[in-house]
RNA sequence: GUCCCCAUCGUCUAGCCGGCCCAGGACAGCGGCCUUUCACGCCGUCAACAGGGGUUCAAAUCCCCUUGGGGACGCCA
């Protein structure tokens, strides 16, 4: 199968998660088959498309690793391929000039509403046979009666009646195309073969299968996404945490994370929750998709991006860490980060929180916290008193490791007929300043001996 | 208002060309185990076929209606 898919976001704002979705799926169904993804920027818009929206949308694509094949085609530079498609239907008696004001096709809307019906466009210079002129736009002489029906990829069955549609605008009286007219052009051009879109575009395939027909062009296979909804089940906005793709970049979320979360919304593959990018291409085949919306749920994202993390290697953890812990007004550098940052992977979901807890490794001895609480509750007079004997035993060994401090700890409880939890709390607090964390042994082996000792020297002086 | 689409645990979902489902997995919740702590991990537990009619020996699975939800009705995309 050749199969050709394409994104074609406008840019009007950054890549949101909808949108990012939209684009994994195209993305995967070419890589599944070996076809080609394309990329297309509808900028048509020229009141809200920006640069810097387009930028950022490529930027957030790169991210997620989604590649799209060739250049980047801009449907601002295409105007006057669509209206030779405009001209052509002009000329084959598809569409026809059309003279009606704003305000008149405002007022034949009102009227259609008030009889009930959906608001539409009567057809009132359809058979006028006007020529071109100022102020007019071209509009598609719809057929009148009839069925419009598709074979949707996750919807299945889908019809309409010709008669819910009017005829609509192809070409605007400022001589450029409308959106509808553009798409039809550039899928049909592009060779797309199938469209895979939002939910909200299913009323516009109707129309636009109509100008493939009218054009005498076969029609690409479609299929429409269910939409992605708030954790309230209303529609995703800001204040649900459906942010744009690079918060979540900001927020430390992997984007191979983001893409195995996003793409199990509204698709599935049996019982599996997490997937490689590889695996992900490897069992999208454009089939097992759900029909109903999905509700977005940061929790599972979260949980989703854990499992991720847990798997990457150190060296890309530690690449991957390195703005976030400078973020954080740490200064470390990659082998640093190398070193310490496999001692907090189990324990954080991402990376902000990460860099976070690793802080309590990164920062200097006489700068580090102590927390108050964890202090009274561990280093008291008997536990400090641990710690003091510790320090002596650690500066004494021939050789500082994991295996040696670990058992100069050991033997220290042994001989003195303690409980590891009578010394285990006081040396943990003084040496990381909190009560949780990674085993103590290999925190002071990635220390390092000087490091510990200061650490304990300092704790012994609170 | 009109049209289109959708409807399984709180959430993501499996199952849906009927029997193997008194409905399976995952997140979250709860309980426990592991552990020097915190996590991770593991084990267990709570929890759903929107309602009503059909069809059938048999329905979560097929049909109809109701209800609920979403989307679309632009010379925006």
């Amino acid at each position: 199968m050749n199969i050709v898919t394409r994104f074609a976001p406008s840019p009007t704002g950054h890549l949101h998660i909808g949108g990012a979705r939209t684009a994994i799926f195209c993305w995967l169904l070419a890589r599944h088959f070996g076809g080609k993804f394309l990329l297309r920027i509808e900028d048509t818009d020229v009141e809200r498309s920006k640069q810097e929206y387009t930028d950022s949308i490529l930027a957030s694509m790169k991210w997620l690793g989604l590649d799209w094949d060739g250049e980047p085609i801009y449907q601002t530079q295409r105007l006057d391929i669509y209206n030779q498609y405009v001209d052509k239907l002009l000329e084959s008696g598809h569409a026809y000039w059309c003279e009606c004001s704003a305000e008149e096709v405002e007022a034949m809307r009102e009227e259609a509403r008030a009889q009930g019906g959906k608001p539409r466009y009567n057809g009132r210079c359809r058979e006028k046979n006007l020529g071109p002129g100022p102020g007019r736009a071209v509009r598609l002489k719809a057929p009148l009666e009839g069925r419009i029906a598709f074979e949707d990829m996750v919807k299945g069955h889908i019809a309409f009646d010709a008669q819910e549609l009017d005829d609509m605008v192809l070409r605007r009286s400022d001589g450029t195309p409308t959106y509808n007219m553009a798409v039809v052009v550039d899928d049909a051009v592009m060779n797309i073969t199938h469209v895979l879109r939002g939910d909200d575009h299913v009323n516009n395939t109707p129309k636009q299968i109509l100008i493939y027909q009218a054009l005498g062009l076969s029609t690409p296979i479609f299929g429409h996404v269910p939409m992605i909804l708030g954790p309230d089940r209303q529609k995703l906005s800001k204040r649900h945490g459906a942010k744009a793709v690079i918060e979540y970049e900001k927020d430390g979320l992997l984007p191979e994370a983001l893409v195995n979360y996003l793409a199990r919304l509204s698709w599935s593959h049996g019982d599996q929750e997490i997937f490689s990018i590889e695996e992900l291409a490897q069992a999208f085949d454009g089939t097992s998709f759900s029909s109903s919306a999905a509700g977005f749920d940061p929790e599972k994202l979260q949980w989703v991006n854990a499992q991720h993390l847990h798997k990457i290697t150190p060296a890309r953890l530690a690449a991957l860490l390195l703005p976030f812990v400078r973020e954080q007004g740490m200064q470390a550098d990659a082998d640093a980060l190398e070193k310490f940052a496999p001692l907090f992977q189990s324990r954080a979901a991402n990376l902000v929180d990460m860099a976070t807890q690793l802080k309590l490794v990164l920062t200097p001895a006489d700068q580090l916290e102590y927390d108050a609480a964890a202090v009274t509750k561990a280093l008291t007079d008997e536990g400090k008193g641990h710690v003091a004997k510790l320090r002596g035993l650690f500066a004494a060994l021939p050789a500082f490791g994991k295996e040696s401090a670990h058992e100069a700890l050991q033997a220290y409880v042994n001989d003195n007929g303690l409980k590891f939890k009578q010394v285990g709390p006081a040396l943990r607090v003084a040496l990381l300043g909190v009560m949780g964390g990674p085993d103590l042994s290999e925190v002071m082996e990635k220390l390092g001996r000087e490091e510990t000792l200061r650490r304990l020297d300092r704790a012994l002086s609170l």
